[in-house]
DNA sequence: CATGCATGAGACAAATATGTATCATACGAA
DNA sequence: TTCGTATGATACATATTTGTCTCATGCATG
């Protein structure tokens, strides 16, 4: 076989687009996608028949790289403190992804089926981390799970402007999460 | 005088619907909104010449009831803590508005200067708070903000889908704040 | 009662977005 | 070279939204 390309890129080159218009605006028109991508639009409908179609393939995509970062990032971690540790260093450098996921309004059945999921694996680490004595007991799952979301988002927010170096958003976002920013 | 109203309610009642259902779906059509008020199209369209002018009048009176709650909770507050302790019970019932907010893309000049200015009064908060040895100094000051922002919505969406008491909240983003999540 | 005014309903034009179809072209494989 | 395929450009029909306008109705004030 004469190494084509495994698929063609400008598929790929498409979802780039999406990501990057839709995260800024959700309401963006599909030429501004094309545009952005370098491709007609006609072609851009030849790939996503329809603008829900490309919707859910940009989530899509954004899932597996997601999940795909974090399951190598935390596939020999002790703990679960070193779990969330990981995590967070993994996903944190996704935040343009990470920005689309936030302005996902209406999933399909699969999407959805898997957002749940990871809701899930959120709710048994933090069940995890309360057994390491990590996080406090009394405090509520749901709690737990929506700061440890804010947090990331935060973290990506301050890198993109500039306020913060990637470099140390993961310990800083780990630090505030555990200890808030009180004096200690 | 007779005692006629200060304002045609209409305007306050197609604000009110603005906020709901702008605040659901930022792309929301104004037929939706004129619907959502009980009101007719047309009618909306002589209050509110432009949507653009409606969406500028609806962040305007989310600012004003944010910044009047804000301003009479902490008003003979003593300290700095005591200061974000009443701004938070203040804000955090206001969800709703707060939600509204968030989805704001781009301000007029008026809306924009008044944004810099809250955030200018919660850098000077930060900073009191740090002189009471309430933050640890080394935390940025951007990064104690966006805490901050980020709790009072985290607040907003664990009251709304019924996970979290709202006489609780307050004290509870109060204290993830300050000590995070971790066990003492 | 008579008048004035705001409203609701509806028609209307213009702009924009979506999805489809057509056609000429360029590129790669045989 | 020749063929097949994907692409870009373009046109097109359709739907939606926006903003304007007109007109009849109802309500309050005089």
């Amino acid at each position: 076989m004469t190494a084509k390309a495994l698929r063609p890129p400008m598929r790929e080159a498409i979802l780039d687009a999406a990501i990057d218009v839709l995260g800024r605006n959700p309401g963006a028109s599909l030429s501004e996608v094309a545009e952005r991508a370098g491709v007609g639009r006609a072609s851009l409908h030849r790939h996503f028949p329809s603008r829900d179609n490309l919707v859910a393939a940009v989530i899509r995509r954004c899932m597996d790289e997601t999940d795909a970062a974090t399951a190598a990032a935390i596939r020999d971690a002790g703990s679960a403190r070193e779990t969330l540790s990981r995590m967070l260093e993994a996903v944190i450098p996704l935040g343009d992804r990470y920005n689309f996921l936030a302005s996902l309004s209406s999933l399909d059945a699969e999407l959805r089926t898997r957002n749940e999921a990871n809701l899930e694996w959120l709710a048994e680490l933090i069940d995890s981390l309360k057994e390491e004595g990590v996080i406090a007991p009394e405090v509520p799952r749901a709690w737990a799970a929506a700061n440890i979301d804010a947090q990331i988002w935060i973290a990506w927010t301050e890198v993109a402007a500039g306020r913060l170096a990637a470099a140390h958003a993961a310990d800083l976002v780990l630090h505030t999460l555990l200890e808030g920013l009180g004096k200690r």
